[in-house]
RNA sequence: CGGGGCGUAGCGCAGACUGGUUAGCGCACCUGCCUUGGGAGCAGGGGGUCGGUGGUUCAAAUCCACUCGCCCCGACCA
């Protein structure tokens, strides 16, 4: 295509008050456009690279046998209403009413629709197992959209359901996913890891995400180098060092105003780890007494799963329910639910709160002057081990690009999909469902494939293969050359991506050093440089976007290196 | 929803504290000349509800109140 005819936006200036570099970096490149929070345009370039990554996406999809279909994204209240989530999902869905007053909304997500729809239609073993999938619209309203289009209010997504007739079949269909989630990933060209994750509410059963690290990432996730462990830092294991045990008396100890770890560790010159925070927090329920090792923080996320829905007490609250100040709370002596964290070892000795203004006890030993439910409530630290082979461990921030879940009967149920077996039998469809966000691939490759001039855009996804920059539109040679390599190389057949090579020349009436900078901003792979000096001696120039690293070629060999070049960069 | 910040030309900003010419600068844009290997130069030109509403004042971009929008941190994120 030319450069001229089309509508590329690129900013001189980097825009202000915006961090997120693929953010930076799309809006300055001339890819998107925010129309308000959490709303964006995709532009011609932008909306290429989403076209690129769909193709993608379709590809891998058929290889598993799904089949795409398209979905409404207006929905009536009713199906949401069978499942409960037009109840349990709060604010963050979208609702409105139609003419007559009935209440619809705007699908965050397909599961009840898809199930609706199965339900309606599937009513035998012999239609089983199906995998459908669409490319289509969500709408959420997010508390917060963030990070330019990592996290929006409307954002395409592809999203595949399996209907299997057992856990068998499902395990099969998570497993094609899961593979198919690979080969995806990998062809966009990103980095990403294969996590066990959090299911929350889509269901209780096995699910993983795949997260592509960066540090725009709002994610974090735990990995081990050594045996693969990897993990959401929400559900995430690790085996924390020990301390030795150091011997105390059992007794008080007079703490005046020290009332955080940190402080109380200090005035006595004794490791954080040989204390136990004692944190009151308060659920639908009951108030709770949970209990952590001094250096550890608690994971809120392992903690809700075992008591629900909390939030911390206030010092007020704390005074009123315990008759104590904060920062003088033990474990010892309550008559509430305790709940400690299993990195307090019952071999150690350990310093708290003597449930009395300005004082500490020393000497507690665990089971024995107080007995809590044990679990996992820690938030996972990088001084931690694996929980596997107890090699070092890391932490990184990633991004979501795409999770897989194992729904079972969550939906099928509710909605009344069922089939009847070779038995005549009646049995629940066994569900799967399994989304990839486009725009999020997008963003990630771009975070893990910048530099200072712009995007680096991994062939695969790139808007463009090839971009031809004729230097001076006024000399009639350098056009003459431009034209002829642009249409010779247009018609080359691309075997890497399936089609026609694309490329885009630069035939607009600009100073070298605009084309220059575009170019190396846009950030399409293989950039064709054809100059007046270059042409006296004959010769093109060759430029990877990714290496900057050019070549000079005669310029009857040029069709051929360029397309090798392109074969040869990634 | 809590905390912080910012709204002045398409973009980036100054002016505000201490009210007072016609609201200014760089880039971009338009016309002409010139130039063509890393965002050229000269000359001329267009573009503003100073986010909005109300108030104080002889006088408001500037002070006050309310409100809307956006960004960042946190909560949330099916």
């Amino acid at each position: 295509m030319r450069y001229s005819n089309l509508f590329i936006p690129t900013m001189r200036e980097t825009p202000s008050g915006i961090n997120a570099i693929s953010h930076i970096l799309m809006l300055k490149a001339g890819y998107v456009r925010q129309l308000a929070a959490g709303l964006f345009i995709f532009l011609p370039l932008g909306w290429r690279v989403l076209n690129k990554i769909n193709v993608i996406l379709k590809e891998e999809m058929e290889r598993i046998g799904a089949q795409e279909i398209s979905m409404p994204i207006l929905h009536p209240a009713e199906i949401w209403q069978q499942t409960g989530r037009w109840y349990s999902i709060k604010e963050e869905m979208f609702r409105l009413k139609d003419r007559t007053g009935r209440d619809m909304c705007l699908g965050m997500t397909h599961e009840e629709i898809m199930t609706w729809i199965a339900a309606k239609e599937i009513k035998s073993y012999r239609q089983l197992p199906q995998i459908w999938y669409q490319i289509q619209t969500k709408l959420r309203d997010e508390a917060r959209p963030r990070g330019g289009v990592l996290r929006t209010r409307e954002f395409i997504m592809k999203d595949s359901y399996s209907f299997d007739a057992d856990n068998e079949g499902l395990d099969r269909s998570y497993q094609m996913h899961a593979e198919a989630y690979h080969r995806i990933f990998s062809r966009c060209g990103l980095r990403y890891y294969q996590v066990e994750s959090d299911p929350g509410i889509m269901g209780d059963m096995e699910s993983h995400e795949f997260m592509a690290p960066t540090p725009a990432g709002e994610d974090e996730i735990v990995l081990c180098d050594q045996c693969g462990y990897a993990a959401n830092i929400e559900v995430a294991k690790s085996n924390p060092p020990i301390p030795p045990k150091i011997d105390m008396e059992f007794s008080e100890v007079y703490t005046p105003n020290k009332k955080s770890v940190k402080e109380v560790s200090e005035f006595l010159g004794l490791d954080e780890r040989y204390f136990i925070k004692s944190l009151l927090v308060i659920t639908e329920k009951e108030p709770v007494l949970v209990l952590i090792r001094g250096d550890h923080e608690i994971n809120e996320k392992k903690l809700a799963r075992i008591i629900g829905e909390f939030s911390f007490a206030s010092p007020e609250e704390a005074h009123k329910i315990l008759g104590i100040e904060i920062g003088f709370i033990g474990p010892l002596n309550h008559k509430i639910r305790l709940i400690a964290d299993k990195s307090i070892s019952k071999d150690i000795l350990y310093v708290s709160g003597a449930n009395k203004k300005d004082y500490h006890i020393k000497g507690i030993t665990p089971e024995k002057d107080f007995r809590p439910e044990w679990h996992d409530i820690r938030k996972v630290s990088e001084i931690d081990r694996c929980i596997k082979c107890n090699a070092p461990i890391r932490i990184e921030k990633a991004i979501e690009v795409g999770n897989i879940f194992k729904l079972g009967t969550k939906y099928s149920l509710p909605l009344n999909a069922i089939y009847l077996d070779k038995d005549g039998k009646e049995k629940p469809i066994i569900m799967g469902s399994y989304g990839i966000g486009p725009a999020r691939v997008a963003a990630a490759a771009i975070e893990q494939n910048n530099d200072q001039d712009g995007i680096i855009w991994p062939k695969s996804i790139a808007p463009f293969d090839i971009e031809i920059i004729p230097l001076n539109m006024g000399d009639s040679k350098t056009t003459k050359i431009a034209e002829e390599l642009y249409e010779k190389v247009s018609e080359i057949y691309n075997s890497f991506a399936d089609r026609h090579m694309e490329v885009l020349i630069d035939d607009r009436d600009e100073r070298p050093g605009v084309k220059f900078k575009d170019a190396d901003l846009i950030g399409i792979p293989i950039q064709v440089i054809i100059g007046e000096k270059g042409l006296k001696e004959g010769k093109i120039e060759i430029k990877k976007r990714r290496t900057k690293e050019s070549k000079k070629v005669t310029i009857n060999k040029a069709v051929v290196e360029i397309v090798n070049s392109y074969y040869e960069t990634y």
